[in-house]
RNA sequence: GGGCGAGUAACUCAGUUGGUUAGAGUGUCUGCUCGACACGCAGGAAGUCGGGAGUUCGAAUCUCUCCUCGCCCA
């Protein structure tokens, strides 16, 4: 054995030969299988990903060595936005738009841009010594994957579970698509309110109204005030005039209105916001020769949109207001409003702005033509499942933060406006008619249709809504291949808590829907990596560490290069540069697959935020450069003996101490505390074997037991650390633990 | 407004059902290049466990309250 360990040569040895061989308990009876959060083909892999991959690849070698059939499933997923925004924002610094390109040579350059990150993503995945099964390797946009999702949705929409409706949705105008309730953050910050005298008709009178949104007021439909609010008792009943275009607004009362807020006048812009949706559907608001009207009649309700999809002003907003930015407008209309006398006041008023969460643009609520799926239905039968205990949570706690979200659960809006994704397999005939089905063909067969024009829906599917399918899609479902029959349910998935709502929720939904069983039985709640002082890493923060970067090591320019190229804005760099000098003044060091995967077990707290701290890091690396030395100490006593045999009490102390360390760390793996199991190996190994028992076998002279027991802890610690242990064991006993 | 979580050694964190002198890694201090290992060995210092009150024979752990910080949902 060299006299020094070089983890890097070591590992990429064993790199070369897991990723190409299978290890399967091809016969065995119990089975053990989890599915990969298939990774974004947005870049490269990051922290969090090398982190939740050490936890799935121990487990997959742990129930491997443990007997069971153990399949982890692998692949990558399309994401829809984020993978598209890549594209274009690389395009467009060649000058180039999406819209130049057209859909079919636009979506060549995104499959171009998924095959390099493709490519980068698996070597990554096996450079971390991953044991999966390239040969099963799914991406969510195969030909295979999409026929599960076009079944999917097919299915759903065949049996009522899948709607079309005109609603308000969340648009985010710079991307021209609808998002999700999810993809939408919520900023608060310090704004406006701005109170505004609607004249009453007939009347030298005022009703004054608070807004944050005055651009807005184009599309006014009514004001409503409280039936309790003294105040406004008698103005229920009459009309409001809208300032710049006297639209008649019905002043309404409705126990929705809070007295307290504002002026306790609320104008009512059902085509701008969602809860004046939900009220001027309770009405019926619908306008008619400059006058709205209300109705018992749901279908009469007809909101007005002010906006086009770039959320300008459309026709339906006078001069000099129409054909310009919201925000422009905004101030457009305080001014008018301030000649007109109209502004009573103005002054400081905490908002909560929503955001694109890829865009980051302001949102815009927008009336428009979606796909929803019900959701009601299915996340009773999902909670059910949590409640009975057949799905269950790691650490427990999780339960509420899912139950939190799935108890107010809202319909799904499942398109999108973009072009990388699943095509949405719906056609149209010239009378808007919708058709579903696999293709034409099948439309036409399923809906005996004459020959007649089809055009397909433009839009795509929420990348969500392919992922809820993963757990069964990737092992072949809807057909019923060995794979589905073997590994489904699945037993185990491991997933940040972040994606509970978008993902593990979804799944559960899907899963139960679909194959009328749970997608998986246990879920290990990860935390999210932080940097060293608890912040989260990011490009424009500076503070990001590539998992690459800690196995090889960098050099101090490099890392600077690293952190500084392909800045958002560049003004941050010198900040960037000047941090980074500091904190890393040699660089970093190379420390090896093993030791970043010790380092991340034992960071695999329960708490939510997880700082990656350099200084665990290189204990783990002494850790393991510890373990090479001992068995080069025990390499120079050979030994034929294949079983310890307990022959002194030094031998009884540390074999009882073994027995005692197994135990412990087999709860703790049942128990998913990686982090008290790689204490428990490490404590016994240092403190125990090297400390005591090693020393005196010095002593004493008696080395017959040390190979024995030495293999014996080498597979023990095989999950922990695969490489090394499988190294010393190649060279001591020239065999293959795994 | 509703929900969840955190505050323990210089730093980053454990502390699993309340039980001897509160633990780990890193850092730090003293001494050691002696046949596995200086990425090491031997030894040491370091904590009024956020504040206060209570329950208890006994509290970092349970209860109440206050302070500070973070996240999620509306």
């Amino acid at each position: 054995m060299d006299k020094r360990y070089n983890p890097t040569e070591v590992e990429e040895k064993w790199v070369d030969i897991w990723s190409k061989n299978v290890f399967f308990n091809k016969d065995a009876k119990n089975t053990f299988s989890q599915v990969i959060p298939p990774p974004n083909v947005t870049g490269t892999l990051h922290m969090g990903h090398s982190f939740q991959y050490a936890i799935m690849d121990f487990y997959t070698r742990y129930n491997h060595m443990s007997g069971k059939k153990s399949h982890w499933q692998v692949g990558t997923d399309h994401a829809g936005i984020a993978t598209q925004l890549v594209v274009e924002n690389n395009l467009s610094k060649k000058n180039i738009s999406r819209l130049q390109l057209g859909r079919d040579e636009f979506l060549n350059e995104v499959w171009k841009w998924k095959d390099s990150s493709e490519e980068k993503i698996q070597s990554q995945i096996k450079r971390l010594g991953s044991s999966v099964d390239w040969s099963k390797y799914r991406f969510t946009l195969d030909e295979r994957f999409s026929k599960t999702v076009n079944k999917a949705f097919i299915d759903l929409y065949r049996s009522n579970k899948i709607y079309r409706g005109y609603r308000l949705v969340n648009w985010d105008p710079s991307l021209k698509t609808a998002v999700s309730d999810l993809e939408v953050v919520r900023q608060n910050k310090m704004g406006l309110i701005w109170h505004i005298n609607y004249p009453i008709e007939g009347s030298n009178e005022f009703i004054t109204v608070a807004t944050t949104r005055p651009e807005t007021l184009f599309g006014d439909m009514a004001i409503a005030v409280n039936p309790n609010d003294s105040r406004y008792k008698s103005l229920i009943g009459k009309y409001a005039l809208l300032p710049f275009l006297n639209r008649k607004l019905p002043i309404i009362a409705d126990e929705y209105v809070d007295m307290e807020f504002g002026t306790g006048c609320l104008k009512i812009t059902p085509g701008h916001d969602f809860n004046d949706y939900e009220i001027g559907k309770k009405y019926s608001l619908h306008e008619k020769d400059g006058i709205v009207l209300t109705s018992k009649n749901s279908n009469d309700f007809k909101p007005i949109n002010i906006f086009n999809d770039d959320a300008w002003t459309n026709d339906n907003v006078p001069e000099p207001f129409n054909n310009l930015d919201r925000f422009k407008v905004r101030k457009i209309v305080i001014e008018e409003l301030t000649k007109l006398n109209l502004l009573v006041h103005e002054e400081n008023y905490e908002i909560s702005i929503p955001r694109g969460e890829r865009s980051n643009i302001v949102i815009e609520p927008r009336l428009s033509n979606q796909w929803y799926v019900k959701t009601s239905e299915m996340a009773e039968k999902a909670n059910k499942e949590v409640r009975n205990g057949n799905i269950k949570f790691h650490p427990k706690n999780w339960d509420k933060t899912y139950f939190n979200w799935m108890d107010n659960i809202e319909d799904w809006c499942i398109s999108r406006q973009i072009w990388w994704g699943h095509r949405i397999p719906a056609w149209y005939d010239k009378d808007k008619n919708v058709y579903v089905g696999e293709n034409e063909n099948d439309v036409k067969n399923h809906y005996k249709l004459k020959d007649i024009k089809l055009t397909q829906d433009e839009d795509v599917l929420d990348t969500w809504f392919s992922s809820s399918l993963w757990p069964f899609g990737s092992l072949g479902w809807p057909e019923e291949t060995d794979d589905f029959k073997d590994f489904f349910p699945t037993s185990l998935l491991v997933t940040g808590f972040d994606i509970i709502f978008f993902w593990v929720a979804r799944m559960m939904m899907m899963s139960l829907e679909f194959t009328g069983k749970i997608p998986f039985k246990d879920v290990y709640v990860t935390g999210l990596i932080r940097d060293e002082n608890g912040q989260k890493m990011s490009k424009s923060k500076g503070n990001i560490i590539d998992p690459i970067d800690l196995i090889y090591g960098i050099s101090l320019d490099d890392l600077v290069k690293k952190r500084t190229t392909n800045l958002m804005q560049e003004g941050i760099s010198k900040k960037i540069e000047r941090k980074t000098r500091k904190e890393f003044p040699n660089g970093i060091d190379s420390y090896g697959t093993d030791a970043l995967r010790m380092t991340f077990f034992s960071l695999a707290t329960h708490t939510k935020d997880i700082s990656f701290e350099f200084g665990r890091l290189k204990g783990f690396r002494n850790f393991c450069t510890k373990i090479w030395n001992a068995a080069r100490f025990i390499e120079g006593y050979p030994s034929d003996r294949k079983a310890f045999i307990e022959e002194n009490e030094n031998d009884k102390y540390i074999y009882l101490e073994f027995k005692k360390t197994k135990k412990k760390i087999e709860k703790n793996i049942k128990d998913y505390r990686l982090d008290f199991a790689i204490n428990e190996i490490y404590e016994f190994f240092w403190n125990k074997f090297c400390d005591v028992y090693l020393e005196d076998c010095k002593k004493s002279g008696q080395t017959a037991n040390l190979k024995p027991l030495l293999k014996e802890i080498l597979i023990t610690l095989h999950p922990f650390a695969p490489f090394i242990t499988e190294e010393i064991n190649s060279l001591l006993f020239d065999e293959r633990i795994i």
